[in-house]
DNA sequence: CTGAAAGCGCTAACAT
DNA sequence: ATGTTAGCGCTTTCAG
């Protein structure tokens, strides 16, 4: 591999020259800047990032961290965040925490030890302590779609505002005349989705019994499960709300299994507008969360943060918006 | 930051003592190890990995580079891989190259001045060429899930028996007594899938004509419009076989969508497995890929290639295998 | 406009 | 068992 200096030798300069004119600073003549040029090529030569990075101290790496990349909804914000890291020439490093802060903290001391720029860090992934920890250090961070339970206080994020997701999904089937209310969540990282859904019901007088929120995962099976145990219930809920998509493909899947119909006997809401919810049968109707905005916003976070303006907490918080498929309607006459 | 040389004058000893008690090699007592461990501790002491890197010419950083991050398999692909890179210590850059070869090339160019000390290549998303010209210069690569009309010759690579993965498709839906079969295909891509599957429909004395056989994009979207047109034709095809299985879902909801059943009027068989396959009404019959399998056995080939074992081109080839489920099924007498 | 020299934080021979 | 000394390939003052 060519260094700096091999081609400061073929052209008979020094490596100052070499890098200024690669670099377009400093007075380098326009003869020689050609020759220089011209060797770059021949010689195959490409600036070693490494060497650059540990004279400049940065490296134009950035850490995407995410409970876990298979769940869709994150393959859908890793391309929204790498399509705009891509744009700011930095490169992405996967970081997949498999929902274990163990292996979570275990990828936070390799990225500072590998001197990376900033992180991103998606969902619960990491404990919240531990990132202030690394703020506190210097390192710039922001929280992109971060988990409900805990409130990141001065730490920048970008969110949603998923009270109001939930606040959403339960207007729109109560407006359908359900009221026979069902909810699976993944708390207490969602519980603003459900607090946001249980306000609203409590608004138009109606109760959401313990039996009736189910503990989900996040997982397409956790809704599945959770869907099957309502299912049993009496009176039986003529509407479900699943804090994500992949658990309301879980709870479509449980109704439609034991003969019952979406949106004819059961009406189903999810969350995120996942690329699949819009082509399965029924469509799922969802609230959706707007992946490019989030991912170019947290991603502008980061780089005014990098840029060293110490924004203390410049966070954003986006509106969701109802969608509405074909796997909700009003509620039947003889439910 | 505390570098290594900040612990060496804190403890009294020099560097070289410091990265041997660390390394664990060389000989140091097991005194000054205990005080070079508390101060390591005390100061919060993490090794830079550029540094280390650039002086040992090794990164142990390898690039992931897919076409399509958003387009499902490749998250359960790139889980796969992750997790065994990880457990190598390897750390992964995600290089999504939005089925764009100049992105790709774009890509390669920097992964080169990072100087990764490998590349994980998956489907189509980069020139064989480029490829091949970074592997005369010594970097290590492998294939994985190889798109299936270039033949990488002499370079490593893992893969399914795609031709196989057509046969066993076309058996399944013969053996329902299918015989006016249709084809959504990602060509030139997926050629293979497809000759398989075609090869059987003959032995079976079955004519696929142009018109029964569609170009897909491998997006959901162009499922769904091969498939509207594939409904239009007469004889209408009483089966389905998509390439993938996300082109598989586009088809099912084109069917259900006009009012057919599936597997009542139309069979569809996909290819690849996504976890959504086996929870849509119906469950989708699909050929499966091993991802687990393909993304370890990359990985193995892939270091033992850093390790310096030149096997030429020491490349796998796994088995697919049929999961029927039911989007399959006899074809109607009536049909 | 170009050159010399120091330094980023670590590894790795080679000495002592 | 510990110290000395050169690099790795680049950036970055400071001189000429």
């Amino acid at each position: 591999m060519a260094t700096i200096y091999d081609i400061a030798k073929a052209v008979g300069v020094t490596q100052t020259t070499v890098a200024n004119a690669l670099a377009g600073k400093g007075n380098v003549s326009e003869a020689t800047r050609q020759r220089i040029l011209k060797c770059v090529q021949e010689l195959g030569y490409r600036p070693n990032e490494i060497a650059r990075s540990l004279a400049q101290g940065k490296t134009f790496t950035l850490a995407l961290i995410l409970p876990r990349i298979s769940t869709p909804f994150y393959p859908e914000m890793a391309e929204a965040v790498e399509h705009t890291a891509m744009q700011h020439d930095y490169q992405l490093l996967l970081c997949n925490t498999h929902d274990d802060a163990a292996l979570g903290r275990r990828y936070l001391e390799r990225l500072i030890s590998r001197w990376v720029d900033g992180l991103i860090v998606m969902g619960a992934s990491l404990p919240l302590d531990d990132i202030a920890a690394q703020i506190e250090r210097g390192l710039p961070v922001v929280l992109c779609d971060w988990q409900e339970n805990e409130s990141p206080d001065g730490i920048p994020h970008v969110s949603v505002d998923f009270r109001q997701a939930g606040v959403l999904a339960a207007q729109h089937l109560i407006a359908l005349g359900h009221r026979q209310l069902a909810v699976i969540v993944d708390e207490p990282m969602q519980i603003l989705r459900y607090e946001g859904f249980g306000a609203i019901a409590q608004e138009a007088g109606i109760i959401l019994p313990p039996d009736y929120v189910r503990q989900g995962y996040s997982t397409i099976e956790s809704g599945y499960t959770a869907t099957k145990t309502l299912l049993t219930l009496s009176p039986r809920p003529t509407a479900i709300f699943a804090t994500t998509d992949w658990m309301a493909l879980g709870a479509m899947q449980a109704v439609l299994e034991v003969g019952l119909r979406v949106p004819g006997d059961i009406s189903i809401v999810g969350l995120d507008d996942i690329m699949v919810s819009a082509h399965i049968s029924p469509a799922l109707t969802t609230v959706a969360i707007p992946k490019e905005q989030l991912a170019t916003a947290a991603m502008e976070i980061l780089l005014s943060q990098i840029a060293g303006q110490n924004d203390a907490s410049a966070s954003v918080v986006i509106p969701p918006h109802l969608i509405v498929r074909q796997s909700t309607a009003p509620v039947s006459i003889t439910g």
